[in-house]
DNA sequence: GCAAGGTC
């Protein structure tokens, strides 16, 4: 028998699932005291030289295991004052509820010649591995330690990744180290100072808690960025031409190419030179065949801001009911950046299992009986779990929020495994006095994915018949007008992908940031277009292409934040700052610094540090130092005029009433 | 009384 080892995985239904593969279906399982989730495994495996079978115990933590803190020197909130904070002694320790799970490392390694670290392999799950390592050392000093490389928990893959164990990464570990020191020094000094400042103010702020946060606060700055976008928007209004004619009983509609312009006298001069023409002419007509890309592999932002766009979840119940699905097997782990499947996985057979139900089995069936094709694959892996998919067929009741969200884990996985919809597209263009129109119409063949998929429309156009070269008096021509939209309020689908496209939170922790700021009171939510909020402006008519989508019209984001790419959605809550929140970043930018702490800036250059610690360009040290000179002049600035954030804040509550 | 990140 070989040397006796013991695995330790980031959360209990790794360690289950990879006992099962390794003990080939038995293993004896043990309760560990005190320890409600965890689960100790004992089997044995066979690893291939140099171990060879051995006896294996597998376990798991919990996520993190330690924690970083202040001493009781820190207790009280005003001295030492919160600046000290940034760079006063910090340690270690063991968080208060996983004293339970820790002991149990630590005892299991007395006996173990071998720790075997199984933790996602992502930044975090390196640090926990770290955590899990020193854990083990304290029982046993002379434990040799490994590390298993997997993405998901296919039984190949994982027998694989135990049979070609690697090293920890100490970079990554000391990466993540100087991420939670940062976020606590600089969470507690802000939260603390600010808190302080403003309490002084009495009211409502006389004992309410404004916390500051390295992604709370960018989250905050995105809702109150576009409420002031709004709130500012002036509607100019435009004017256009717009061409019908009526052949075979079908209507087409040429827009004008010069979509709009800003100017009447100008439209109606050129309006009337086209009606002088009275002839138009086809100048262009192209067909060709074009393809509706069926859907990417399924990730955690993209599963959320699905959910609030069709099945009216917000982000944080979407997590909620996702994790609920996972614990009962019913999908795969619902956190992850993946948009990639692993070539390796059987997705056939996953596939396979949905063709008894009668909602999608015919569809399911027929991908089984070869329609199955390998789905597209993104640009995201997080090298940890693979895209959201389900595990098993499952009977819940449809009209619940876990029916609903199977329901689409499941729609969105078929619709991956099936193929892109074909249509074929023509574009035709017409001549008319001085002015050129164009019309677009596509013609659906076939559907594929869309069957499966109802959440995606594309209906097709169809346009008349017309011949290069013909001539004929077009049925009507209007000079048509309209404003420009202002932009909506964020809804939270908005949100999500302006945190994700900013590197502001995780996929796991993004709706958690969400509902920070809500608690606090820096913002509320309200159903879109309720409220006071000034009702949308539509346009009159004339809404041609992209014209009336007042969107990318409004003035730059001040700053020169990555803006969203998504378009805008059609999700229930829009969000709006209190006036705590707006008084909150407009004092804040109004604070002479460059680095402003209502803007992401701050949380992306950390994030590139991290990836400098990561690439060995720098040390854990280096990084510390520097930041923590960086927020200590950032505080200084900010303790020095702090006029600007007391100021704006009385402007706002005192006087525009309290929310 | 404070953060963000894991996980339940």
């Amino acid at each position: 028998m070989g040397p006796k080892i013991l695995c330790v995985a980031e959360k209990p239904s790794i360690a289950k699932a990879v006992a099962g593969h390794l003990g080939g279906g038995s293993f004896a399982t043990r309760n560990v005291t005190g320890a409600q989730y965890t689960k100790n495994y004992d089997f044995t495996f066979n690893f291939g030289p140099p171990w060879g079978t051995c006896n294996v115990t597998m376990t798991s933590v919990l996520g993190h295991l330690t924690e970083v803190d202040f001493g009781p020197e820190f207790k009280d909130w005003r001295y030492p004052p919160p600046r000290k904070l940034l760079d006063g002694r910090v340690h270690v320790k063991v968080h208060n509820d996983k004293a339970a799970i820790a002991r149990n490392i630590e005892t299991q390694a007395r006996n173990a010649r071998i720790l075997f670290i199984w933790t996602d392999c992502d930044r975090e799950g390196e640090h926990i591995g770290n955590e899990v390592r020193e854990q083990a050392v304290k029982g046993n000093s002379s434990i040799e330690v490994k590390r298993a490389k997997f993405s998901n928990i296919e039984r190949v893959h994982v027998i694989n990744a135990a049979k070609h164990p690697i090293e920890l990464d100490s970079r990554q570990v000391d990466a993540v180290a100087t991420r939670i020191e940062l976020d606590l020094r600089i969470g507690f000094a802000f939260t603390r100072f600010q808190t302080l400042s403003l309490q002084s103010l009495g009211g409502p702020l006389g004992d309410a808690k404004i916390s500051y946060g390295s992604c709370q606060f960018p989250t905050l700055g995105f809702v109150v960025d576009r409420y002031l976008k709004v709130q500012n928007f002036v509607p100019e209004p435009f004017w256009s031409i717009k061409v019908t004619h009526t052949r075979d009983d079908i209507d087409a509609t040429f827009h004008w190419n010069r979509n709009r312009l800003f100017d009447r006298a100008a439209v109606t001069i050129l309006f009337e030179r086209c009606l002088d023409a009275k002839i138009a002419k086809i100048t262009k007509v192209q067909q060709k065949p074009t393809k509706r890309w069926k859907p990417l592999p399924l990730t955690t932002v993209e599963l959320q801001k699905m959910a609030s766009r069709f099945l009216r979840m917000n982000s944080h119940t979407a997590m909620q009911v996702a994790e609920g699905l996972y614990n009962k097997g019913m999908i795969s782990y619902p956190r992850t950046e993946t948009d990639i499947f692993d070539k390796g996985m059987n997705l056939k057979a996953l596939v396979e299992k949905h063709t008894q139900d009668n909602r999608w089995g015919p569809f399911a069936q027929n991908l089984v009986n070869g329609g199955f094709h390998w789905p597209r694959a993104g640009r995201n892996d997080d090298k940890a779990h693979p895209p959201i998919h389900p595990i098993a067929a499952f009977n819940a009741d449809r009209n619940s929020d876990e029916g609903r969200l199977y329901e689409f884990v499941v729609r969105r996985f078929l619709a991956c495994c099936s193929e892109d919809a074909i249509g074929t597209a023509t574009d035709i263009e017409l001549q008319y006095g001085p002015e050129a129109f164009h019309a677009h119409g596509v013609i659906v063949l076939e559907r594929n994915f869309l069957d499966v998929y109802p959440y995606e429309k594309w209906t097709g156009n169809m346009l008349p018949k017309f011949t290069l070269g013909e001539q004929f008096e077009p049925k009507e021509a209007t000079l048509t007008d309209g404003k420009t939209a202002s932009p909506g309020y964020l809804t939270e689908p908005d949100l999500i992908a302006l945190m994700d496209a900013n590197g502001i939170g995780t996929d796991a922790t993004m709706a958690e940031h969400i509902a920070k700021i809500k608690d606090r009171g820096y913002v509320m939510t309200q159903s879109k277009g309720g409220g006071n909020a000034p009702v949308r402006e539509d346009i009159a008519s004339g809404r041609g292409r992209g014209a009336g989508r007042g969107r990318g019209r409004g003035r730059g984001r001040g700053g020169g934040a990555v803006a969203e790419s998504g378009r805008s959605s059609g999700g229930v809550e829009e969000f709006i700052p209190t006036t705590l929140g707006v008084a909150l970043i407009e004092g804040y930018d109004n604070i002479g610094f460059e680095e402003k702490l209502s803007k992401p800036f701050l949380r992306k250059e950390l994030e590139l540090q991290l990836k400098a610690i990561c690439d060995g360009t720098k040390t854990k040290n280096e990084v510390l130092r520097a930041e923590i000179g960086l927020y200590k002049r950032v505080y200084d600035q900010t303790e020095e005029e702090v006029g600007h954030l007391i100021a704006a804040c009385r402007r706002y509550i005192f006087n525009g009433g309290v929310q």
